[in-house]
DNA sequence: CCTTTACTCTACCCTAAGGGGAAAGTGTAT
DNA sequence: ATACACTTTCCCCTTAGGGTAGAGTAAAGG
């Protein structure tokens, strides 16, 4: 099939898909004589299988790593969990960092009176040597 | 004094002092002659203002936004508090994305038994149609 | 005065993951 | 033959700078 069914069967853009063949991460034939792009039903199902894994904001290279688990018969369960657990990891330290920043950002707010007047607790902590 | 001096004090790299300076966030005047940029402590007082709102994860835009309201002494901290509100309400969105991602995955993650077996049930679920 | 060393300048390419659009070719239906 | 839908490559754009090259400038030492 070409391009746009194979984008809509895996319910990604074409210019995402056509980003991933560019990059090598599902590289279909290409037609000779009229160059389209000709997906198969296997590289549907890769590229669903992507679709799926960016939702869990896997980055495309992790996406890769993925991929290669997940056609290979003979991983292990435990190199999946790895990246899963390291994944988890990362967003744990994301989730700390947006909690402090949010913490700190409330507490400027709280004590700005958010008034007609020039004089604001937010700008004077900005403005702190 | 030079780029590098206001960089130290303001602990931004030159690099970044030097982009600030080409965006037109803080633009200091250049020596005619040398082409050096010569910062007053002003605008070194700027870039420390900067410094500290891209840490509380502001963007360009905002912190261009806050620095106007910085120099703007007839300014309101109502304006003020308006985009620490909603910077706020920002991160508490990307919160709850994470959070909700960070439960699905520890939930795929729990299920799997990481062995070396290669049935896995992290792949399945991304596999799923 | 000359040289070394430190500092600065502009200009270019790079990042992640595509989005937007132009210009040109291809496929199909009427 | 023509209209319309689809696809191709190519190029620029996004954030907020980082890295490097080549060249010019400033200050200190001999």
């Amino acid at each position: 099939m070409n391009i746009g069914k194979a984008a809509k069967l895996s319910n990604l853009t074409i210019k995402t898909v056509r980003y991933y063949a560019n990059i090598g991460l599902v590289k279909p034939e290409q037609n000779i004589s009229s160059g389209y792009r000709e997906y198969t039903d296997e590289e549907v199902a890769k590229l669903k299988f992507i679709g799926k894994a960016r939702k869990f904001d896997f980055s495309i290279d992790e996406c890769k790593e993925l991929l290669s688990l997940y056609e290979d018969k003979n991983r292990t369960s435990k190199e999946v969990k790895k990246i899963t657990l390291e994944k988890i990891s990362q967003i744990d330290s994301k989730l700390n960092d947006l909690k402090d920043l949010r913490n700190e950002l409330s507490f400027l707010a709280s004590n700005c009176h958010g008034d007609d007047k020039p004089n604001c607790p937010i700008i004077d902590e900005l403005s702190k040597n």
